[in-house]
DNA sequence: CGGCATCCCTGTGGATACTG
DNA sequence: CAGTATCCACAGGGATGCCG
């Protein structure tokens, strides 16, 4: 047994990181990035139903920590491209093998839910 | 290359479970019933800084998507025992991987925030 | 196009009190 | 002891509008 991360305290800073990537958008932002490098807007349409703000907020997050890097063109118009750093890579495999096994349960938690329901009403 | 989850529609259910072992408490609850089972207060000492109102909140989401047990005993004074099942063991393995992963990277986390800070300063 | 600022509302989640 | 119920504060997050 490797020994304890202390993430048992809500100031924890490891626990502020793993929100992060974890987060709404932030996981689906890391996912969207293991394929290859997105722009701004193309990112947006890719995950659907994050607002600009939310979204822009996440990646600056996400670039702070060190998980992708942001490459702005100097250009008319702007252009802006989000991809991962190798951390980010990193980051984005767990969480994202997190989600594939999630979605390989979700019939056993589908049944799990409808037994407890089910005995709550009987 | 695995086949990926759509995890992308904010309505997907496996979004819904990811947040619910995710969650603030729900990883910090798997984390603990890793080592042995828990009873409810036990398990709020265990953990620190959770309210009554959202361990509770947090073992009943959890318990209905199957990853844990309850074992509610008909004695005075109630004793309760929560306890990870085969799934839920699974959940809490992986979570815990993603943490502990997390932890390691915390150096580079910070530095990373530093030079992201220092070059907004400079 | 890619943001940032502002406003505002909902829901999360904490504190407290009560019950079986 | 192990919860439920109620109230409420605050922050997450959406909508809109403006700027480089």
């Amino acid at each position: 047994m490797t020994e304890a991360p202390n993430v048992n305290r809500a100031t924890c800073p490891s626990r502020i990181v793993l929100e992060h990537v974890t987060s709404r958008w932030g996981l689906l932002v890391l996912a969207a990035l293991r394929e290859r490098s997105f722009r701004f807007s193309e990112l947006r349409r890719e995950i659907g139903g994050v607002s600009e703000k939310m979204l822009a907020q996440t990646l600056q997050t996400l670039e702070r920590d060190g998980f992708l890097l942001r490459d702005a063109k100097p250009v008319i118009p702007p252009r802006v491209d989000y991809s991962l750093t190798v951390m980010g890579r990193e980051a984005a495999d767990q969480v994202w093998a997190l989600a594939h096994w999630v979605e390989r349960q979700l019939p056993a938690v589908v049944e799990a839910r409808e037994s407890y329901d089910g005995a709550r009403v009987s």
